[in-house]
DNA sequence: GATTATAATGCAAACGATTGCTTTGTGATT
DNA sequence: AATCACAAAGCAATCGTTTGCATTATAATC
């Protein structure tokens, strides 16, 4: 059926070594044969089968994308805030998928509701020689799959900042305490004085690092910074909706813009109305932030530049094992939309 | 490095042809003699590669996923709705991302931002023999890709129903038609007689065919169905207003969550409270109608079990080409939450 | 005990590339 | 004219499995 390199090689006359040599653009062959194949291999449309060049050169061109088990340990029971369902996710694949191709390489996807099932198909696709290495989605405290990773020497990246392993770790991320720190500071520019901050706070590292970021900042500013609310825990709502009565604050930073399109309908009945009596800057500049009026004031974290530069890292790795474990970490920039005012004294 | 075949046929003391043999449970091999190569591969971890046996057998045991290109000629200034952001195709993709793995299949993506990289990725990938079949996500009217799969007698599976070809397709997809039957009827059943239609129209078949629904069912019931609105088209937008506002409609069904949950704060300025005094119905349960209250009454489509099939499906093909074109039409039911009331006459 | 059938295994050639080593061809040097 | 150097191309083994076709061993038949 398909046509391989003998095929070429017969065509232009000389052996399939040649042919191969040819590819590579090796100077030992003449530019007069190059170009006879060359001819040969466009008359025939000649491809290269992967799976053979995979067997002699031991490598695959292919990553495997992790994306963070669907039903973690803490969150069973909050399957509407189910972590992979939020577009950051998709966003992420598509990029690094496309830069990936674009340098020769393909993806594959390993998802699974439970973490065992997880790690299984992350092991197969590593013993069945499938994947170069790998790209870790997300950081979780104590994760099997990072152990796994490091233990058995397995190329990978992670997208997020590890807890652990810190220094044995490649990982590109925004830094989310910064990130905070922005977010708050935007507010505080606008005169807000009584800021908030809402969050999944004993979940993602991500979440504790923003928080860390709105509560140095508070504190820099010489202002009260308050103990940040977990909204998947109902009682937090409560406290927080108390909170908010007794005119605690005028603002808040969120942690992630779909919380913000939950809480603002939800402080409407309250009768604060963001954006008009009432602040909210939040964090990821996703598909949620212009979903209806108010759109959302958010911090963009880049997304395409966090994609893109753990894909190229991990191709830098694959290319040089010993390359050096640096850090990459991506800018961020506030997005000005309709929910922050600025706060009359 | 890796321990191959010939490792486990030494340990246990026969040809690597008895080892290969024994992994596929050949009847010519005793079992007396399974038993110690068994015994071997266990001993020693052994994995097959999966490149070797690509070559040997010309199958990758891996399928290609197509996503719809993110911006495709209608759509451009519309980044807001991009197709691919929405959630719809993360649950799709991890659901059938995990079918394919218990049968031991992997799924590589293929996702471009033009019609014209997705189609050289496409290529590429069956070329360069990195896939068996793929599965399309979507389905569009004049598709590119389309076309070149089936010139090319690549095997593959549409999600969603085609426009053409009908005949040579193999596809799974729900009724939409019914689905948009449904969805007029329970509003009809709740007292309704002005009732409208929100989507995208002429857009992707699948609202088209929602759409078709709505207006079949209207006609059956004797009630005068409206045009139908585009939401992407700002002056559609305004037209809808107005009838709105000349007491048009008491509901509406609404083609895509995210579509309700845009529109159900837009219709609040009008003075129009969905689950008050106003319905709407939409589709998909996804994770945009739980996001806030009034949380949507829609038409549940059971992605699942559409990514389950497709992906069944295009396993089937491959082990008998010439299945027959069985078409998979998966059911829908109504998930009822807070946004349809009662018409009081 | 020679022949034959049958069951159980092994041999070796694929699959489609890559690459170290050899061979061939050409012109320069003595 | 013999030798050498070097450039250019080919040979053949290799990567890890699979599988058609021997081959061997065992038991059954006459």
């Amino acid at each position: 059926m398909g046509v391989t390199i003998k095929d070429v090689a017969k065509r232009a006359g000389v052996a399939t070594s040649t042919v191969s040599r040819t590819i590579k653009d090796n100077p030992n062959i003449s530019q007069a044969t190059k170009d006879k194949v060359r001819k040969a291999m466009q008359e025939l449309g000649y491809v290269p089968n992967v799976a053979a060049q995979n067997l002699a050169n031991r490598w695959t061109k292919n990553i495997g994308l992790i994306l963070p088990p669907a039903s973690s340990e803490d969150q069973k029971e909050h399957s509407e805030t189910e972590r992979i369902k939020n577009p950051f996710f998709m966003d992420i694949i598509t990029q690094i998928s496309q830069y990936l191709n674009e340098e020769q390489y393909t993806a594959t996807i390993a998802a699974e509701d439970t973490m065992e099932k997880l790690l299984k198909v992350v092991q197969i696709m590593h013993q069945q020689k499938r994947v170069d290495g790998f790209i870790l989605l997300y950081s979780a405290e104590n994760d099997k799959i990072t152990r796994y990773l490091l233990e058995n020497q397995i190329p990978f990246v992670m997208l997020g900042m590890p807890t652990q392993y810190e220094n044995e770790i490649r990982y590109v991320d925004n830094d989310n305490i910064s990130v905070g720190k922005t977010a708050t500071q935007y507010l505080i520019e606008k005169g807000h004085e009584k800021v908030g901050f809402v969050g999944f706070r004993n979940h993602e590292p991500v979440h504790l690092e923003r928080f860390e970021g709105y509560f140095l900042e508070m504190k820099r500013q010489k202002l009260q910074p308050m103990e940040g609310f977990d909204v998947r825990d109902p009682k937090q709502v409560q406290e927080f909706v108390s909170a908010l009565q007794d005119g605690k604050f005028t603002a808040i930073v969120v942690s992630d813009d779909i919380l913000a399109v939950k809480l603002i309908p939800l402080l409407a009945t309250y009768g604060y109305k963001v954006g008009e009596n009432f602040s909210c800057i939040s964090i990821n500049n996703s598909i949620f932030s212009t979903l209806y009026h108010p759109y959302l004031t958010t911090v963009d974290i880049h997304v395409q530049e966090l994609a893109k530069q753990s894909a190229k890292l991990i191709i830098d790795v694959l290319k040089n094992p010993k390359l050096s474990l640096t850090k990459y970490i991506i800018p961020h920039h506030i997005v000005v939309r309709e929910t922050v005012i600025p706060n009359k004294k």
